[in-house]
DNA sequence: AATGCATTTGAAGATTCCCG
DNA sequence: CGGGAATCTTCAAATGCATT
């Protein structure tokens, strides 16, 4: 990985966060009382930041600006009218699905689409739920493909950013017994690796082309309901005041904002290769389309 | 401007499982 | 058996866009 393309992930991720607690801050501040840490999701406009991570590189790689379609919000340079338009497509199984970033060739077929997820807390909750929603995701835009519902053959990229904490890294038990033997890969049981799993195999399976599967971890505490510190500490207090033990050491407490691949195969560096090459392959004269070109592109 | 629709991401409550 | 924790099922809060 470059410094420039480390530079650019680490901002974008950091943006993840930072726009989660201003988001936050924002519906307190109108008195809208959403529980848990939900209030800084429901806002919306925390995956933008990696949305337009992505565009930017769909950008470097030779695709114009107006060819480069994301859930921008206001105030964005790359806000447009009627943009939803442009990222929703026809579905198969459902009516339409909106995806994350879509860049469409000269031709206006889309050559790149790309559908990103995060999860962060709430893990055992959840888990089961964002790999349903990932396998229909997929089997979804393939379907609407084949019955050309969607044009072109475009390249399709899966994104999935899961929170580093201790809930999401540690190795919990397996609980669920099944009426049969369980696939032996899953024995490495954290979170985190069944989002890799999952990545692996959906590209593995040719889902998707490419998929990155990235961890980070939250520069500051998401607060008692949530920070799995406190959880924690709550727990072996209220543990030790049941037996009758003195008061358990307080737990370091500290937030440092960080991130992480979770493998070389999915991995940034091998995702935005793939992708830069269909951008390439559509948009060959590189970097700084004509006006003319620019003008043959739909919405334009 | 007002309303309806689709989407997204967590949370609540019920259930299951482990282990003493 | 029963307490406690992990997991599963269901669905709700909030937003933005399109339409009337």
């Amino acid at each position: 990985m470059t410094p420039d393309q480390h530079e650019a992930v680490t901002t974008a991720l950091f943006a993840f966060w930072t726009a989660r607690s201003d988001a936050a801050a924002a519906q307190q501040a109108k008195g809208n009382v959403d529980v848990g840490g939900r209030s800084g999701v429901t806002a919306g406009g925390h995956m933008d930041q990696i949305a337009r991570l992505l565009a930017g590189v769909a950008v470097a790689a030779g695709a114009p600006a107006e060819a480069v379609y994301y859930k921008a919000p206001t105030g964005d340079p790359n806000k447009r009218d009627k943009i939803a338009h442009r990222y929703t497509l026809p579905s198969y199984f459902r009516p339409t699905k909106s995806y994350d970033v879509v860049v469409y060739d000269t031709l206006g077929e889309p050559c790149v689409i790309v559908e990103l997820k995060s999860q962060s807390g709430s893990y055992s909750n959840n888990a089961n739920n964002r790999a349903e929603e990932a396998i229909g995701n997929a089997v979804d835009l393939q379907r609407a493909l084949d019955e050309g519902l969607v044009p072109g053959d475009p390249w399709t990229g899966y994104v999935f950013l899961i929170e580093d904490d201790d809930i999401s890294r540690a190795s919990g038990g397996a609980k669920d017994s099944a009426a049969f033997p369980r696939d032996p890969i899953f024995a490495d049981w954290t979170y985190q690796s069944r989002v890799r799993l999952l990545c692996q195999r959906l590209v593995e399976d040719e889902h998707y082309v490419a998929a990155w599967a990235v961890t980070t971890s939250r520069p500051e505490c998401a607060g008692e309901k949530i920070c799995p510190v406190i959880l924690q500490q709550a727990r072996l207090d209220k543990e030790a005041a049941k037996k009758g033990w003195p008061t358990p050491e307080r737990l370091p407490h500290e937030h440092r904002f960080d991130w992480s691949e979770m493998s070389q195969d999915t991995g940034f560096v091998q995702f935005t290769a793939s992708m830069t090459a269909r951008i390439r392959a559509a948009y060959p004269q590189g970097p700084g389309a004509t006006a003319a070109e620019q003008l043959a592109l739909p919405g334009a």
